[in-house]
DNA sequence: ATGATACGCAACCATGAGGTTGCATGTCAA
DNA sequence: TTGACATGCAACCTCATGGTTGCGTATCAT
């Protein structure tokens, strides 16, 4: 997801399920990956806006460098 | 644990066991301390050496780099 | 207006993560 | 040499993680 979200930072839920699934090859449903979503935006790496029907994800960085600003080095 | 791994990048299991306890309050027992650090190793995070009766763990944060290269822009 | 679509919600389930306990073993200090 | 100490090993237990299924709902295109 990461890898997915590090490339393009801005998706729609759908598009990230199908990403997923051809490029990685990871048999996942739509529903599961709604769960890691919730994690991810329970800790501030992902911030998600309702755009009619969809759900845009935008990943955030920030936490993650935060963290790594206390790790290395 | 990488927190305290990123303050001395060196230390026996015995030493950080005693550290996690009492500077963060976890209540961990030593043997499961020890599972995390397999996991660690696994994923060449840290790397243990075996001093007589002490076992020296020493962390590594290549790996970190290198997954953060990837995700941080 | 109506069907397709993108999503939310909730119940349910199996497995493994994360922990404990007990004991064996090698090493060091006295 | 012997006891204390740091660790290894393995069996065992308990939930929460990570998944599924089913269904309801709002939005869009036609």
């Amino acid at each position: 997801m990461l890898d997915e979200f590090s490339e393009r930072n801005e998706q729609t839920l759908y598009e990230l399920t199908a990403r997923l699934i051809m490029r990685y090859e990871v048999a996942i449903s739509r529903q599961a990956l709604a769960k890691h979503i919730d994690i991810l935006e329970r800790a501030g790496l992902v911030s998600s806006e309702k755009r009619g029907k969809y759900r845009m994800l935008v990943f955030n960085d920030e936490p993650l460098r935060a963290v790594m600003d206390r790790w290395l080095k």
